[in-house]
DNA sequence: CGGTTGCACTTTTTT
DNA sequence: AGTGCAACCG
């Protein structure tokens, strides 16, 4: 079979290079994730490798999902788990290590896996249980410093030796508990994954042989993005035959902060002596002008490889960059934009991406393209799997599954409310930890435990019939949800009046047909631990709105990069650190734009409002560095203004009627909520964003 | 025990 | 501006 056919002459050496380390150095745009493809469907296909023999390590899930898919189609195979290599992130790859092997050190099977909320919420338990009530210690600072700590393949005690300043103490002290309660829940926090599995390889032999057989060729995708502990685990995996092909950038190295070192790409060549070093230089994405914006800023860096993407495209539009007044004036001008390229039918929807540095700049997005009726999908943020009922149900699974988890009981020991408060869970769980019962068992014999009211006894041991209905694991994960939602009256409880109720009734109704696709729980709950924001399924064609770190690896016809001002992008908080941490936003501003195919639009506001107090930045270094490939855009305010009047253009007694509920009198405004009373005689609460009044 | 109120804190980026 | 939580009250 051929597989090098629309390839270029890099990309076909890449593809058919023989057995040993291989080093792919692929620029933005440069066809990486086809090459990497192609090469699989290669081994397969042209050498006689069985797929279960390659490993393939992806950033994101959805990448991997991309992948099979591609590898599907150029294979002519269906896209089932039998045929498919191993393919995911390195965390996926180390759970499912960690179920078969695990045991060898310690890890039971059944392990449940903590996410950043469960990790913070472990350590405030931990710092409480050690007796450290110093305010100045956060959670937060805590779990990062642990995080970092794990990374770097550094221990409790190993860390409490270097320990010097009393404020690293009482964290060494945290962590060392943190270990013992979290091993006590059966679980592994993200960071444990990775070093885990390296334990598990450096301790057992006989198992780290085991994989090094079964995976004869190992390809890892974004490796400028692997931490120390995700390199060992690659160092541990390669055996003799050294069949181990690389992919990455260093020049889109963005997540040092979580460890990452780009330096990990930039020493292959050491680590493995004698590789086939491939570059892929040619852009198949941008325009020309796109291109040369992106370098001149990415150029201004010290600390990087030479190199010079070209395309045989030509030079489009140039960059265009905008001011505004402020950041809704600058929402307003993406959203009008949009809408207005698509009312004329020039671009869909989905063309469009908005790029922004943090979070919180969502919200106003958001606001403007809801005023406009442009639909959109916003990546990150608040996922899925983070609303409160989603973990709570999420909580109660977890528990039924590994009913050791302590933090998942006490998440769920109250929900819904059933009269057991804070006093009398704190001594039923003293009293479970001493029986030496797990936490169902001891539920379901809670009349023996002393301390507690005959009240909290009941509704204890209620629960703990219900949870122990469900230890036989022998249904469907959407059957065992379903029941369960009944069991303990999740919808009711729901169901308190407000108008959200309905949003979270919906929620759960998708998370039950999510369980659909899952056989049985254990993959179920992993996917859910492991589900990254990018992952998220999209529905109807909409505008994409992401933080510049979640749009690694796309790409969009059209794309707004917005707050280039100094404080937000560069971001303030990097200013106190140093030079390296400023080339790594250049880094990030650099992989921004080179997402964007035909346009691309940068923009600033002069004012913009932080914290609720409004602040005045200077335009971002960044806009300066792009030079003469970028052309200022002078706006006619007038001119996008006239078509979003100012939204609450009412007054208290103006008369005004609503599709839904008839005519009535406007009684308060508050914000951009107003209070009508219909003629009907009820009253009501209305955002003139959604509700569309009308003057009557 | 459970609800409400007021205060403090938030904003890097995420597997 | 929005959220989470600690301290209060019923």
């Amino acid at each position: 079979m051929n597989f090098t056919e629309g390839l270029n002459e890099a990309q076909i050496q890449a593809v058919t290079a023989n057995a040993g380390p291989v080093l792919i150095l692929a620029g933005a745009g440069s066809g990486k994730t086809k090459t990497l493809t192609h090469r699989i469907a290669y081994l397969i296909g042209n050498k006689n490798i069985w797929p279960n023999q390659i490993l393939a390590v992806t950033f994101t899930n959805k990448a991997a999902k991309e992948m099979r898919e591609r590898l599907a189609g150029l294979l002519n195979q269906a896209n089932t788990r039998g045929f498919m290599p191993w393919m995911g992130t390195f965390h996926g790859i180390c759970v499912r290590l960690l179920r078969q092997d695990g045991h060898a050190i310690g890890i039971a099977a059944n392990f449940v896996i903590y996410d950043e909320d469960d990790r913070q919420g472990l350590i405030k338990q931990a710092m409480k249980s050690v007796g450290i009530t110093d305010s100045n210690i956060k959670p937060k600072s805590v779990s990062g410093m642990i995080s970092t700590a794990k990374n770097e393949m550094i221990g409790p005690d190993e860390f409490a030796q270097t320990a010097t300043y009393p404020f690293q103490q009482s964290v060494a002290k945290i962590y060392h508990e943190y270990e013992r309660m979290r091993r006590e829940a059966g679980a592994l926090d993200f960071d444990d994954l990775l070093l885990e599995t390296v334990r598990l390889f450096r301790e057992v032999d006989d198992v780290r042989r085991k994989w090094q057989r079964q995976f004869v060729h190992i390809l890892i995708d974004e490796y400028q993005d692997t931490n120390a502990a995700q390199y060992a685990i690659v160092k541990q995996l390669v055996g003799p035959e050294r069949n181990i092909c690389v992919v990455g950038d260093d020049w889109q190295s963005i997540y040092s902060w979580r460890g990452a070192d780009f330096k990990n790409i930039l020493n292959f060549e050491r680590d493995f002596p004698g590789a086939l070093v491939v570059k892929l230089e040619q852009n198949y994405r941008s325009t020309g002008a796109i291109l040369e914006a992106a370098h001149n800023v990415i150029t201004k860096n010290v600390q990087r490889t030479d190199k010079k993407l070209w395309t045989a495209e030509g030079a489009g539009s140039p960059v265009q960059v905008h001011e505004l007044y402020d950041e809704a004036e600058e929402a307003r001008l993406v959203a009008s934009r949009i809408s207005s390229q698509v009312a004329i039918g020039a671009r869909q929807p989905d063309d469009y991406a908005v790029l922004y540095r943090t979070n919180a700049q969502s919200y106003i997005m958001e606001r403007a393209l809801l005023q406009a009726r442009v639909p959109y999908q916003i990546v990150g943020g608040v996922r899925f799997y983070d609303r409160k009922e989603i973990k709570d149900i999420i909580a109660y699974l977890r528990l039924i599954y590994q009913p050791n988890d302590r933090m998942s009981f006490s998440r769920i020991a109250n929900v819904p409310g059933r009269g057991v408060g804070s006093t009398s869970l704190e001594r039923f769980m003293i009293w479970q930890s001493r029986t030496g019962m797990d936490i169902i068992e001891a539920l379901v014999r809670v009349q023996e435990a002393d301390g507690l009211t005959p009240r909290a006894k009941n509704s204890l041991g209620k629960l703990g019939e219900i949870l122990d209905g469900f230890r036989v694991l022998d249904r469907e994960p959407s059957q065992i949800i379903e029941e369960l939602l009944e069991r303990i009256g999740y919808l009711n409880y729901l169901r308190d009046g407000t108008p959200q109720a309905e949003d979270r009734e919906e929620n759960v109704s998708s998370l039950v047909s999510d369980a659909k696709t899952f056989a049985a729980l254990p993959e179920f709950l992993e996917e859910v631990a492991l589900m990254t924001s990018a992952d998220e399924a999209k529905g109807q064609p909409s505008v994409t709105l992401m933080t510049l770190h979640a749009a690694k690896g796309l790409e969009y016809p059209v794309v707004f990069m917005v707050g280039l001002e100094e404080g937000i992008f560069p971001h303030s908080r990097i200013h106190d650190a140093g030079p390296s941490e400023l080339e790594e936003e250049r880094r990030l501003c650099y992989v921004g734009m080179t997402r964007a195919r035909e346009e691309l639009h940068i923009s600033y506001a002069a004012s913009r409002l932080q914290f609720g107090q409004r602040g005045y930045n200077p335009p971002s270094r960044f806009i300066a560095d792009m030079g003469n490939a970028v052309a200022a855009v002078e706006q006619q305010s007038d001119q996008y203004m006239d078509d979003f009047p100012e939204a609450v253009a009412y007054d208290i007694n103006d008369r005004v009627r609503s599709a839904q509920f008839g005519t009535g009198t406007i009684v308060d405004i508050d914000g951009l909520a107003v209070t009508v009373l219909f003629d009907s005689g009820q009253s009501k609460k209305l955002n003139v964003e959604y509700a569309r009044l009308e003057r009557a």
